[in-house]
DNA sequence: GTCTATAAGTAGATAGAC
DNA sequence: GTCTATCTACTTATAGAC
């Protein structure tokens, strides 16, 4: 491939995760994004077998950078500090490049489970995120306020979370609340004072 | 209509959802409504003037029990106990009924979006049920809170949620994570002692 | 109120020229 | 690697008989 012109194959990728993350993979036709590509649908099916392979590299792509983060996390110790820091890392990745990550596994949910060998990656990807911050030792409840405090993350640190919240009547910026956010998550991810001795 | 026989746009309002839930309006052709209810698909054309129209009429019948609780919620004191009262009564609601409901708008979120009219009625409703429990005048920090109790009775008493939280680890039964989950939950819509003083 | 028949359109996918 | 042209299999929707 040339260096002055991406090839086509990724261009491809990058083209179909936007409409796939937009509008949802069923909804978006071959036709759409060779049109965008400005190629034609069977020059589309010179570089992809289907549209399911389309799919599928898509997913083999946006699954890399939550294994690094995974990889990384066993590397520490299960510490209330290592969990902190966890959220933090998350929240990073939550604002940069893993916003497109989201909004494509939430627009196409039922479409990935659907296709078992894509939707299995993904599901498994989800499942390791939040792994590293449950402590297998500790009681339900805290598992729970774990989890909670990841989901915290979530909501301070997306923008179409962000702005469901401010439609509830939460009156702050997007910067107020992503600093809301990590306070309670950091509480509800820290070290458990005996609470019901 | 006859007392024996649900009359068909009844019995095709039934199908619909079941199959919309199960599978998605997309993936769900008139054809496959008609031959479960065996009738044609000009049959349906008959009740219901387009698909679109019959996922008005859902949206119509799933959205009335959440006014019923929403109404409710207007006639009580906003104090904790309220609070908490109002997170058992959506937890044997999420138990029961709407089981079918949450699948429903989970399977069909994307699709809701788009059909602006059901969509942003289907919308309004969840953010009226958020509403209750959020102290207007309560601190950012003690809002997302109140809004992640919300999320933890939302994990524990709906059957897929609890299913992913048992993959993730947790070993509990469904009962045990109702039970810790409303715990949990309880003690975040609960009042705060002043907690950075 | 339900039927048959069909229109009109779009989807994913393939064959074969260049 | 990309094109034109086409195939097959749907889809929603309508017209008109019974």
């Amino acid at each position: 491939m040339s260096p002055r012109q991406a090839d086509t194959r990724q261009r491809a990728l990058d083209v179909a995760l936007e409409l796939f993350a937009e509008q949802g993979y069923e909804k978006t036709s071959l036709r759409e994004i060779a049109e965008r590509l400005d190629v034609t649908k069977a020059a589309l099916y010179y570089h992809f077998a289907s549209k399911e392979a389309l799919l599928a590299g898509i997913v083999d792509r946006l699954v890399e950078p939550a294994d690094e983060l995974v990889t990384w996390s066993q590397t520490q110790p299960r510490t209330t500090e290592f969990r902190q820091e966890y959220l933090r890392r998350l929240a990073a990745l939550l604002q940069g490049q893993w916003s497109r990550w989201i909004s494509f596994v939430q627009q196409n949910q039922p479409t990935l489970r659907d296709h078992t060998e894509a939707g299995q990656k993904m599901q498994s990807r989800l499942l390791l995120l939040c792994a590293p911050i449950i402590e297998p030792d500790a009681v339900l409840q805290d598992q729970l306020r774990s989890l909670l405090g990841l989901l915290a993350v979530y909501l301070g640190n997306l923008a179409p979370a962000s702005a469901m919240l401010r439609s509830l009547g939460f009156e702050a910026t997007p910067e107020e609340l992503t600093v809301a956010a990590m306070d309670v998550a950091l509480e509800l991810v820290g070290e458990r004072t005996s609470r019901r001795s």
